[in-house]
DNA sequence: CATGAATGAGCCTTCATTCAT
DNA sequence: GATGAATGAAGGCTCATTCAT
C-alpha cells in the first residue's frame, strides 16, 4: 500500500479535466512549442500564484493583477482561464481539495487493516497531505469570505464538505458493520472528527500565523483525538 | 446557582480600560440630563450595533454608515468616538469577549458534581449563553480579519483563548485529581474540546447562513462530543 | 399670451421635485449656508455639466469624471446625487426635456388662434427653446446610445416621445374639431411633423458639427413643413 | 423597369477604390483554387459579417472577435484585411452605401408616370430595397458614431446625402416644369421628404428594438407623407 | 497567410475618512 | 459636540491590437 493519496502540490496537479478553464487543452503532443507548453501551464501557474497569495493575504486583499504578475503573466491572461476572481477562487478549492475525492475514496476502499488504523491514517494522512501544506489555508479562507461570497461557500459545501462527511461516515459504518464499534450516531461522530481537521486549520492559518501562539503539534494532536473517538465507540 | 456567565450586553459593559475611544465619558454626575446620558451611551451603542451588522453582513461588507445609523447617530459621530473603522472593530472584541472569564472560573469553583457532569454544563452553557447568541459570531470575525487585523487575534488569544484553555485544564485536572479520570495529555484533550466549540461557531456564522446545509444540532452535538471525550478519558 | 414656454436654460431649471436625485433638499431657509448653497446647486450644476459634455463628446466617451470635474467637485460627490452614469443620463433627459411638458401642455390649453398659427408657433418654439440649444442633442444621444442602454430607450420613449406625440396631436384634433382641418389619420400625421423635429436634431448634432454641410435653416425648414402639412389637411 | 436600385449585398460590391485593404486582392487569376477564392472573399465576407453585427448590436458593443468568428475566420485574420476596427467600421460603410446613386439616376431618367406617383414610387421603393433591409441601418450607425469617426460623416454626406438630395430635387423639378407643381423651394421641399426617410430609420434602429414602441406602418406613412407633401406642391 | 495566446490601457463605482458649518 | 457633503484612492473586468508560431 502505498499511501492514501499522492502527495499533493500545485505542481503536480495535472489532471485539470475537471477545473472550469475556457479553454481546454487539446493537444498532447509531444513536441509542443513554447506557447503551447505555456499555454498548458498557465492554469496550474495561476492556481498556484492564486493559492499561495489567497492564504498568505487573504482573498480579497489579493489583487487579481497580483496574481497574474506572481505567475508570470499579466491580468488580461488570467481572465483568459477564469471568468472572474470568484471562479478563480472555486478552481483553488477544485484542483486542491475537491479534486482528490475521488482518489481518497478508492484509498478507502482498498484499505487492509483494523477500521482504527484506517482512521488515524485517514487524519494523519490529511495532515500530510493538506493540512501541512498551503491547501490547509483554502478552508480558512472559504469562511472567511462566507458572507462576500455565498456562492462559494455553496461550491465548497457539496464538492468539500459533504464528500469529506460521506468519507468519515463510510469509515465508521465500516468499522459498525464489522463489530469493531458499537452502533452510534456516525453523523453526530462525523462532526466530532472533523472538528479536529477544522480546528488546525483555523489554528494555521487564522491564529498562529499572527499571533505567538502556545504551539500545538497538530500530527499528535489529530491521533489523540482520534484515540479518544475510538474508545468511545467500541463495543464495551 | 445563577449561571456561569452573566448575559452579556454592551451595555453592562462598562470597565473599557482598553478601549480607544477618542473622548472619555466625562465624569458620572449625579444629575446626568438625557442628552448627557444619550452621550455617554453612545459608544455602547455604537457598539451594539457594529456587533449585530458585523456578524450579520461580515466586517468589510457592513458600511461604517449603515452602523452610525444603527445607532442613530450620523457618520462624523462615530469617528468622534472611533479613530477608524479598524478601531470599531477592535473594541467591539474586546468588550464582547474579555471580562467573562472571573465569572466563569468563580463558577468552576463552586460546582458540585462529577467532572463529566461539570464538563457537560460548561459546553451547553456555552452554547445557551454564548453559541446561541450574537456573541458566538465574534469568534468567526476574529479568524476572518486574522490576515488583516493581527492585533486583534493576539488579543484574541491572550483575552479569550488562554483563559479558555486554562478554565478546561483546570476541569480535566479536577477529574484526574479525584480519580474519576485517568491520567493523560490534558493541553491535547482541551484542543479536543474546543474544537468543538469552534466548530459550530464556523458552522454557524460561516457556513449554515450561507449554505443550505445539512443541520447540525449544536446542543446534541456537544453533549455526544463531550460524552465521547469522556469515555476515552475514564479509569478502565 | 407670453409665448408658449419659458426660455430654457439648464440654469433656470429649479423645481426640480421629480427629478432622481438621492437626497431631496430639504430646507428653503432664507440664510443658506455656503455649503448648503453648493448642495442645492450641485444637481443642476452636474446637469449642465453633462448635458454640455455628452452633446459635445457623446455619452459613452464622456467619462463620469470629467463630468464632476466640469462641475468643480470630485468624482465621488456625482454619485452623491445620481447613482449611476447611465442615472444620470436620464436626469438630464428629464430636466432638459420630460419637465417641459406640463407647461407645454398648459399653454396648449390656454393657447387662442387658429390651429395652423398654433402648430406652426408649436415648431419654432421648440427651435427656439430647444432646438436651438443644447438640448436639442439629447435626442440624438438617445439613439446613438440605444444599443448600450435600452433602459434610457424605453425612459425617453415614455417621458419625451409619447407625451410629444400626445401634445402634436391634440392640435391636431383641435383643428379637425374645429372644422379648420378634415378628418384624417393624426397618428400618421404626427409622426410627419416630428419627422422634421428629429431631422434637424440629427442634423445638427450627427452631421452639421463633422461635416461642413449645406446649410439648412432650421426656422425656415420648420415653417415650410408646417405649411406642406397644412395645406394636405385642411378641408379642401 | 426592374427596381430603382440592385439589391445590395457585399459580394457584389467590387469596387474597391475608396477601401482601405492591406492586401489587394490578388490578379484575378482563371483557375483560382477554392482555397485562393475563399481569400479573394474574405473582405466581403467580413464586411457582412461586420455590417450585419453592427446594425443589430451597435458598432461598440460589437467585438471583433464576434465578427471574425462570424465570417469563419479568427481575429488575427481580420486584422490582416482591415488595420483596426475604425476602419472596419468606414470600409462597411463604404460598401454599402456609395454605387447605388447610378441605378437610381437612371431610373430616374426612364419614368414614365406622373411627377407624384414618381415621389410615391421612390419613397415606397427605398423602403422595400433599403429601408425594410439591414442596409437601413447604415444610417444610424454613421450618426451614432459620428462623435468617433467624422471622417465617415463627410463621406457619408458626400456619397449619400448629397446624391439623394440631388435626385429628390430634380424629380421635384421635373413636376414643376411639367407644370403638376407649382414653383416652391425646392431645397426645403427635400428636407421635408427626406426627414421621413430618417424617421423610419431611426424607428427602427434606434427605438423600435429597445422600446416596446406604439406601431408605426412605414409604408402607410411614407405614402401619407409624399401625399401631404404634393398637396401643399400642387397647383392650386 | 492564418492563428489565438497574450497584452494592458481604460473606466465605473464604492466607501472610509475629513472638515466646514 | 454633531452633522453630512465632499473627497479620492482602489480594483475588477473588457477588448482592440500584437506577434510568435
Amino acid at each position: 500500500m502505498n499511501g492514501w493519496v499522492g502527495y499533493i502540490t500545485n505542481q503536480s496537479v495535472i489532471n485539470m479535466h475537471t477545473s472550469t478553464f475556457h479553454s481546454p487543452v487539446n493537444s498532447e503532443t509531444n513536441s509542443v512549442h513554447k506557447r503551447e507548453r505555456r499555454k498548458e501551464a498557465r492554469p496550474g501557474e495561476l492556481l498556484d500564484a492564486a493559492l499561495s497569495l489567497f492564504v498568505s493575504k487573504g482573498f480579497s486583499a489579493t489583487k487579481v493583477e497580483d496574481v497574474a504578475a506572481s505567475a508570470g503573466v499579466s491580468k488580461g491572461t488570467l481572465f483568459l482561464y477564469f471568468s472572474s476572481k470568484e471562479d478563480l477562487f472555486k478552481a483553488v478549492i477544485r484542483a486542491n481539495l475537491a479534486d482528490h475525492f475521488p482518489a481518497w475514496n478508492q484509498e478507502f476502499e482498498e484499505f487492509q487493516g483494523t477500521t482504527p488504523d484506517m482512521l488515524e491514517y485517514a487524519m494523519v494522512s490529511w495532515w500530510q497531505r493538506i493540512g501541512s501544506t498551503d491547501a490547509s489555508g483554502i478552508t480558512k479562507l472559504v469562511m472567511s469570505e462566507a458572507n462576500n461570497f455565498p456562492e462559494v461557500v455553496q461550491f465548497y459545501d457539496q464538492e468539500v464538505i459533504r464528500p469529506g462527511h460521506e468519507l468519515f461516515k463510510r469509515i465508521l459504518q465500516r468499522g459498525i458493520d464489522s463489530g469493531e464499534f458499537a452502533q452510534f450516531n456516525t453523523d453526530l461522530a462525523v462532526h466530532s472528527l472533523v472538528s479536529a481537521i477544522l480546528y488546525i486549520n483555523m489554528w494555521k492559518h487564522a491564529l498562529a500565523c499572527h499571533a505567538s501562539l502556545h504551539t500545538l503539534n497538530p500530527e499528535a494532536f489529530l491521533r489523540n483525538h482520534v484515540h479518544l473517538m475510538v474508545q468511545g465507540w467500541r463495543k464495551s
